[in-house]
DNA sequence: CTGTTAGCGCCTTCAC
DNA sequence: GTGAAGGCGCTAACAG
């Protein structure tokens, strides 16, 4: 055996940046971590070792030491645990591995029950937790979220004072999709809504009273969920209640898909009869029969800022929202 | 301010466990990780109190001392990165989530070029991976990976001999499918099938020739892909070579939308003039115009089962396969 | 501002 | 079979 080389290089480690830099490993450490009781120079020269040296740091080590985690805990708050199920679950989820698997941290799922404040507490508590995204959160889960979390928090959704809010500008998208409606000269809107309790998706619905409001026109709202069943229910209840309707506004393209059927199952046409619009652009959108016009909703670049906010422990602005694009189809 | 209040308790440690057992913290180790070399009054002993103390070790700890990680990847393989955006892979990631939450474990997630060894050798060498979870794995890759990961891997998909395979029984699923499509008469049956490379829906390919030659009737094989736009040129295609075609098998839902977009667009009526069957009976499958005919695919189970079998670390069954029902519905 | 000294919680050689 | 040490790689208290 030929001495230290064989073959399999052993990990560069902080020691290995530390004397190279002729610092101790305390010192290398500051300047890594960006502590400010380093001076200039001993941090760039660290750092440039580092950088040449193709340093990583060992996250493990890293979290066992000084007691944060390496886990990012994706936590969707809903009744029951069907909300994990969700393709925007799905979506988030794997934005968030993928954002991790660069800095080593996994990402783990969590439900989080409407009023399951033990919950949140246990996130917090846990050592092994680096910092937590939640997912359709009320002001209520807010208002919970441990002062210990503080920083490193981000929510999909709305947020707080303490914790920053990604998501997608839904009150523009849905301006957006009623002035088309209003616009291409329907006149009896209804909406079908999401969860009630959900606050990010009744922004929504807020939206689409105001503008209506501004035309002279009538809301006519009936409650939901985000699963096509209840887009079948709503619009029969909807044609049922306001038999004139010529217009349906879902919360999301799986709703709209199941307006579509009931309307078909009710003989009315698409959009000849009844003009039908949905939100989000799933890929399935585009190929039902009428397509869907609806408008974007890119959750993935959400869950990528929202991953990358919590593993940068950076305090990001506490609110950004993302804009939300029509796709005008043959749907309304 | 309730909530807020997080009240830390030092978690109990392995220090606890031997004290309150009375033996030392290496036997406790050794008794509570499986270790062959203790007493067995001595094992009981530290598993009851490990129990009754509600102790949970430190996946951090136990990861930095041994070597093993604390993360699960999920490698998905692929041409492009785009393969990481599938409603598929964010079942997998989810589910694997899921199961990794209670053990303290975070999944990642990762693109595996097709002939990208190097990222197999990397994710071997990661001291902070615990575990792989492959996904639509070629033989090629399975024979490159890395020895150390022998026991930690598992694919979905196919396997070998030392990669155990969990993954829906298309064979089956497609069998069913062909043969009901025969039994309602259809005999010029067409298959868009998926991406050439992927060898475990190539099986499904292979069950459509074999039902096919059986019955004496002749195989229309196109190529495809999982997309709706493999669906919409893959039926176009078929239809162009051969216009008696009377059934079109898709690879998977998502196609099968795609090939009744192109059906309607020719003026051809589904199921009247030719059938169209999928296969996963995706959440959309049910709202589509007409209803898709498809057979079921537990993708949420196949992927659980495959991220418990790596954090169990056991090397279960060499191959598992989830068997795929026929749902009945419009269009075929 | 820096280096030294202790751990974080666990596994794993070593002696016994 | 068991216990006593010595790390894993890093951060966080201390002194200087």
């Amino acid at each position: 055996m030929a001495g230290t080389d064989d073959g399999r290089r052993a990990p560069i480690t902080l020691e290995d940046v530390a004397r190279a830099a002729g610092v101790s490993r305390a010192t290398a450490s500051r300047a890594l971590t960006g502590s400010d009781v380093v001076s200039t120079p001993a941090r760039e020269r660290a750092r440039a070792v580092a950088a040449s040296l193709g340093y990583t740091p060992d996250r493990l080590a890293r979290a066992l030491a000084a007691g944060t985690g390496s886990r990012l805990v994706v936590a969707v708050a809903g009744p029951d645990p069907a909300v994990l199920d969700d393709a925007y679950t799905g979506q988030v989820v794997n934005a968030a591995a993928a954002v991790g698997d660069g800095a080593g941290v996994g990402v783990s799922l969590q439900w989080l029950p409407l009023y399951g404040l033990a919950e949140l507490e246990r996130i917090g508590a846990d050592r092994s937790v680096h910092g937590l995204v939640l997912v359709n959160a009320t002001h209520g889960l807010l208002a919970r979220v441990p002062r210990s979390l503080r920083g490193r928090a981000v929510s999909i959704g709305v947020g707080s004072r303490d914790v920053p809010a990604v998501d997608i500008d839904n009150a523009g998208g849905a301006a957006a999709l009623v002035t088309h409606l209003i616009g291409t000269g329907r006149r009896r809107i209804a909406m079908v809504t999401g969860p009630r309790w959900l606050p990010c998706s009744e922004r929504m619905v807020e939206t689409y009273r105001a503008v209506l409001a501004d035309a002279g026109l009538p809301a006519r709202v009936v409650s939901g969920g985000f699963a096509a069943e209840d887009g079948l229910s709503g619009a029969r209840h909807a044609l049922h209640r306001w038999p004139d309707t010529d217009a349906v506004l879902a919360v999301c393209d799986a709703v709209a898909l199941g307006a579509i059927a009931a309307l078909r199952e009710l003989g009315v046409q698409v959009p000849g009869d009844v003009a039908v619009a949905g939100f989000d652009d799933v890929p399935m959108a585009a190929w039902g029969f009428p397509a869907l016009t609806t408008a974007t909703h890119p959750v993935r670049a959400i869950a990528t800022a929202a991953a990358t906010a919590v593993l940068g422990g950076g305090a990001g602005p506490p609110q950004t929202w993302y804009r939300s694009e029509l796709v005008l189809r043959a749907s309304a």
